[in-house]
DNA sequence: ATGTTGACGCATG
DNA sequence: CCATGCGCCAACA
């Protein structure tokens, strides 16, 4: 696969900074790479984890070293519901195990929970 | 090469 | 609030 390009690793690495209990946006994290991938683009990126480990830049990127959970939309919710290597409720789990509430629609406050320091 | 689809976002009605 | 359309970029048939 090509997941190897710049701009796939450009995701991985800013993902793998989020810390524990905070959360980005897709389209924030595509604004945070300046735009070499769309919000799109970024799904993609992570769309390719499952599965097998990607190897670039010496570093090996895998679902179980990305904390692709931290990733949500921009309505603090979550679109992991339509596929099938992932259980509907895994990032709702994994998000509540590191402390973040959800409403009854399964959504959150970005306010919250958003990491501000990476946006610097 | 072309059309379709998709872990999305934003503007518009 | 919900539905649509458009932009976006990469993968796939």
């Amino acid at each position: 696969m090509t997941t190897d390009s710049p701009a796939f690793v450009s995701v991985y690495e800013i993902v793998c900074r989020i810390p524990r209990g905070k959360v980005l946006t897709y389209g924030l994290i595509s604004h945070l790479i300046g735009k070499r991938l769309s919000a799109q683009g970024v799904g993609w990126a992570l769309n390719a984890l499952p599965g097998s480990a990607k190897v670039a830049n010496g570093k090996k990127y895998h679902s179980q070293n990305v904390p692709w959970h931290r990733v949500v939309n921009s309505k603090g919710g979550m679109s992991t519901h339509k596929i099938i290597d992932i259980p509907p409720d895994m990032q709702k789990q994994l998000l509540e195990a590191e402390g973040v509430k959800f409403d009854n629609e399964d959504k959150m406050v970005l306010d919250d929970y958003l990491w501000h320091e990476g946006l610097v």
